[in-house]
DNA sequence: TTAATCACG
DNA sequence: ACGTACGTGATTAAG
């Protein structure tokens, strides 16, 4: 009989610290089971043992000895996130006829130790799959460990072992007992180490051996070693003893015991349906419960598809495909055929047909269409856009990943043809997922639109003075040479002025300026901190102009001179399945976080240039999250201030410091300023007192006069809050949701980031939603209108329009218009347009 | 690859 | 008692 005998701890440890946190949508952690089964899976196939057991810890508290445990540890010892996953693998495993070993008072290793004699005084073979190499000194002729690592699993039996470490298997108790092993507790012989430790062995085999052969001065070791060796022979006999493993737990003794038991397919159905742990299903040849909240779709027959080969046919007579298009080559599939479409004029002839059409990642085809001058059509589902509605939590939206997420059939025997096979079944579920979820509007009006308008932005890009841009760097690589040299000078002499590290001994070990803040690895630098030290020395002033300087040529200039295109534009991803909150993001090269908060980065606005013959265009949203949050709330007081036109911050500050606005100064208009942010940003006394400097106790004032002139805003902050916990998602004015499985953390610091979150994705991501239907409405009425103008930029609140001069005047009124007029709230949206030949003037 | 920093809304 | 505002992306240093 082989038997596997698995440290379940351990290997559970390995899995929770190898994988990154996973959790399913109620945010319940399967990190640590994914990783154990993947292990368990991949040893039973390459093993194929009759029966298995697995053990686990089960140690009273008292008898506990191992190192105090860390801020998060509960009773177990481990963190929470690990400890809640202990009993789902426990029964998991029972449910796939495993016996699970745990007995009061004992470790996982003492049952291990146990299984092994068993096995020793019975026909039985045995092998030890676990991560700690504790259990090495259990090998014998009929034991063997397998041992768990990153690199993989090393299988130990008595001749590697001994290759290895020069003696038997059972003398690492004695190596043990002389080197110690601060894990475990284990004190050694102090003052050895494991090279004097493993030589000592390879000489004298066990510690009886080595002391009796010392007392006749039968020990070739410097005279150190023997004086350290005769000062702990009873340290050495306790560490022996607190090293060996236990043989002797009650367990059953006949090893046919442990023969596989019953499979209950039912059970692991249910579990690992309610972890989302669909790919695990798939490998175990289970299909997902029937109470799954994808039930109604999930059971599927597999469909035959016929992979054909180049399309020959006629592509006016398709009327309904799925499609990738990916490396310039379409993947097509209809009616239950699967094609491929290599020449470019069948493919242009293809998208820009009326055929329907599902596919996944539409804005290469889009992009692909304008490039030729064509219109790609009738694009009825992206599966792409579908997995991020769906879940804006998720890194990954691959086909694979959501077929297993969703419960779609996949087709991993079909090779390359394996994505376009799933594709249809995938969309259907996910549509019928999100019309269930109430977001099939965010999807067809707002999602499915917009990537045809980002599509047109990628294309059309925005044209750059590269000269110019190239003068500026000129400039400022002679300013920041110049610093460096007055930086070394005031130091004494040369470092990286870049690196905080070198940065913080030069400041505050050799200066001896007085550090503030520290980080995970050393002082910190930054430029809150150096702001503070100001007027203490007149380096940091300088360190804090070279912090400008350098990060405008390196980010700006010389990131921007790389990406200019030929033709002197330059082409931003536009990236639509980004952001949690539902705001699209920019980036290669990112042109939403362009300087302009200080005069000399605003600089670089005069280098985002319209063609020749062209103005640029640019709105904004004035205040459009706090007056969605107006809306939102109900507010009538807050509604007020905007419906009245008053300045926002300015009619706070009157509310918060129950004064008349003619009262208010500008140091409260500040601080009023603040509390308007931190309310969207879901906020804290504390850090608004850092923000606006003031007490932590008046930073509190502010808040709670704040809250209590604005009840509503109070009173829908709580909601959303309650909401977002009862629910597990946050969601907008538009239905979209926002997952926070943060709010079910037992990490008090994360369940607080998941509250702010929770307040703060509603009102972000209303505005997002906002600024994505204006978009959509000014692209449409653009091309409506046969203007020759384009959408060209977008900084989340913010609209930039390159146009022709003649039709510049009828742009700009389109631009407003469509801002103003996307939603209508309980308040005016208000957009005001200025135009300018580069994006410098073009900002109001 | 991760941490620190800093640019934007 | 503890940690401390939401959402991004790019660059640099350093393990």
């Amino acid at each position: 009989m082989k038997l596997l005998a698995i440290d379940g701890n351990s290997i559970m440890n390995r899995a929770f610290y190898g994988i990154k946190m996973l959790s399913n949508k109620s945010g319940m952690y399967t990190n640590a089971i994914t990783g154990f089964m993947n292990i368990y899976l991949a040893t039973v196939k390459e093993l194929s043992p009759d029966g298995i057991a697995v053990a686990f810890d089960m140690r009273a508290p008292t008898f506990r000895h191992k190192a105090v445990e860390t801020y998060k540890a509960n009773r177990h010892g481990m963190p929470d996130e690990l400890a809640q996953q202990m009993p789902i693998i426990k029964e998991i495993l029972s449910a796939l006829g495993v016996k699970v070993l745990e007995c009061e008072g004992f470790e996982a290793d003492d049952i291990l130790g146990t299984l092994a004699n068993i096995c020793d005084n019975s026909d039985g073979e045995c092998y030890i799959l676990t991560g700690d190499r504790d259990s090495l000194q259990l090998i014998d002729s009929k034991v063997t460990v397998l041992l768990h690592t990153l690199k993989g699993t090393i299988k130990y039996n008595e001749e590697k072992f001994t290759e290895e470490y020069g003696f038997p298997p059972i003398e690492l108790i004695d190596l043990k007992a002389l080197m110690g092993d601060s894990s475990d507790n284990i004190s050694g012989v102090k003052g050895i180490g494991e090279k004097t430790a493993k030589q000592l062995i390879q000489d004298h085999h066990t510690i009886e051996q080595l002391y009796s052969d010392l007392a006749v001065g039968n020990v070739d070791a410097g005279k150190s070693v023997i004086a350290k060796l005769e000062a702990g022979k009873t340290d050495a006999e306790q560490s022996k003893w607190l090293a060996t493993i236990v043989k002797n737990v009650p367990l059953d003794n006949d090893l046919t015991s442990y023969k596989f038991g019953e499979i209950n397919r039912n059970k692991i159905s249910a579990i690992l349906t309610e972890l989302e742990m669909y790919k695990l299903l798939e490998r175990l040849g289970i299909s997902p419960s029937e109470n799954s909240e994808y039930s109604s779709v999930t059971v599927q027959e597999k469909i035959n598809y016929e992979i054909v080969g180049e399309f020959s046919g006629d592509i006016s007579e398709i009327k309904k495909a799925a499609f990738i298009f990916n490396d310039g080559i379409i993947k097509l599939l209809t009616e239950n055929k699967i094609y491929t479409v290599s020449d470019k004029n069948k493919q242009l002839e293809f998208l820009s047909s009326e055929c329907k059409k599902i596919t996944f990642g539409a804005k290469p085809a889009y992009r692909f269409c304008f490039e030729n001058d064509m219109e790609l059509k009738n694009i009825v589902s992206d599966a792409d856009i579908s997995g991020y509605i769906l879940n804006t939590n998720s890194s990954e939206y691959s086909i694979d990943k959501m077929c297993a997420e969703y419960g779609a059939t996949t087709y991993p025997e079909l090779g390359e043809f394996a994505d376009i096979a799933a594709l249809p079944v995938l969309s259907e579920i996910m549509l019928s997922e999100i019309e269930k979820q109430g977001m099939t509007r965010i999807l067809k009006e707002i999602e499915l639109p917009l990537t045809e308008v980002l599509a047109s932005m990628e294309y059309y890009g925005v044209r750059i003075d590269k000269d110019g841009i190239k003068e500026f760097g000129k400039k400022l690589t002679e300013d920041i040479a110049a610093i460096e040299e007055q930086i070394y000078f005031m130091a004494g002499h040369k470092f990286n002025i870049s690196s905080p590290k070198q940065l913080g001994t030069v400041l505050f070990e050799e200066m001896g300026l007085p550090a503030g803040k520290k980080t995970k690895t050393g002082y910190s630098t930054n430029a809150d901190v150096l702001e503070n030290l100001r007027d203490k020395h007149e380096i940091v002033d300088l360190i804090l102009q070279y912090r400008q300087l350098t990060k405008l040529n390196s980010t700006y200039v010389e990131g921007f001179i790389k990406v200019v295109s030929e033709d002197g534009r330059v082409r931003s991803l536009f990236k639509q399945t980004e952001t949690r909150t539902g705001r699209i993001s920019s980036a290669e090269p990112n042109v939403q976080n362009i300087p302009v908060r200080t005069e000399l980065g605003r600089n670089m606005r005069k280098f985002f240039i319209a063609d020749e013959g062209y103005v640029l265009l640019d709105a904004d949203y004035s205040q459009i999250e706090l007056r969605i949050l107006a809306h939102m709330s109900g507010d009538k007081n807050m509604q007020d201030g905007f419906i009245k036109g008053l300045d926002i911050h300015t009619a706070t500050a009157a509310q918060v410091f129950d004064m008349p606005p003619e009262m208010i100064n500008s140091e409260m208009r500040r601080a009023a300023k603040a509390v308007n942010f931190g309310i969207v940003y879901g906020i804290g006394a504390f850090s608004l007192s850092k923000d606006i400097d003031v007490s932590v106790a008046e930073a509190d004032r502010y808040i709670k006069n704040y809250l209590a002139r604005f009840p509503k805003v109070s009173e829908f902050m709580n909601k959303t809050v309650d909401d977002a916990k009862n629910n597990g998602y946050a969601v907008t004015m538009f239905g979209r949701r926002r997952p926070i499985p943060e709010l079910k953390n037992s990490n008090k610091n994360i369940q607080a980031f998941g509250k702010r979150a929770a307040m703060n994705a509603p009102i972000q991501g209303t505005a997002a939603d906002i600024i994505k239907i204006a978009m959509i409405k000014v692209y449409e009425r653009l091309k409506a209108e046969k203007l020759d103008a384009r959408l060209i930029l977008q900084v989340h609140d913010e609209l930039i329009i390159e146009v022709k001069e003649s039709d510049a005047e009828r742009a700009s009124a389109v631009l407003g218009e469509e801002m103003r007029n996307a939603v209508k709230l309980d308040i005016p949206l208000t957009a005001d347009v200025s135009k300018g030949k580069t994006w410098y003037d073009a900002k109001g």
